[in-house]
DNA sequence: GTTATAGGCAAGTGCCCGCTTGCCTGTCAA
DNA sequence: TTGACAGGCAAGCGGGCACTTGCCTATAAC
């Protein structure tokens, strides 16, 4: 089996990508509050039950952490597990800036 | 419509990270060469339309780039849409090494 | 206690995608 | 010219995955 299988699985659909890129934007969200930002400002419509699974699917792959907070559940983003795409396929021009 | 939709596609598939893999080992392989070197090596035998495929959509991708010369087609590896990646989603301890 | 809010669990469905199958095109050696 | 070799094209099939639907649990406000 190979060990980053639920990484690039996690990031194979565009709905979870656009999660990863509002938990940049504004880390620490619940899940109302994705709903609601991926709805208003990325035009994306799906339901709660939906962002749920993929957030599962995220935290899976180690590509999101949560904190519980009474009845509010947090979500934050964690970048770490790509560093492991750029060590596996080596970039030829790593650093741009010098 | 998302840019590298077409990336993420083409790196969700468990069997096109390990043609990436064979690539980044031993660069410019034919068709049959990937083929022979996937069944040995990775002990996965894909049929030879099946590995055909895979390598229209890493091409599709942009990770691999073609040279044709008489019947022979040999692929190359191109890491450089990788990037796009970590510049999408920073990670914190970019650069490791000093 | 009662109601609203935030989130979870599980079964069912439709569709995309990886793979096969079969046949075709183009290049090189005999 | 004929055969073998390297690769391409297209239709069909099956399984996995995203999404829905319905109901349930737990915390907080009233």
């Amino acid at each position: 089996m190979e060990a980053d299988a639920d990484l690039f699985r996690a990031l194979g659909d565009a709905t979870r990508r656009t999660i990863l890129d509002e938990l940049t934007e504004r880390d620490g969200q619940t899940l109302f509050e994705i709903c609601g930002r991926l709805t208003v400002r990325h035009g994306l419509s799906s339901s709660r039950q939906a962002i749920s699974q993929h957030l599962a699917v995220l935290e899976q792959a180690g590509l999101v952490r949560t904190r519980r907070q009474g009845r509010y559940k947090f979500h934050h983003i964690d970048t770490s597990p790509l560093r492991s795409i750029v060590e596996r396929w080596p970039v030829h021009g790593e650093d741009p800036n010098p």
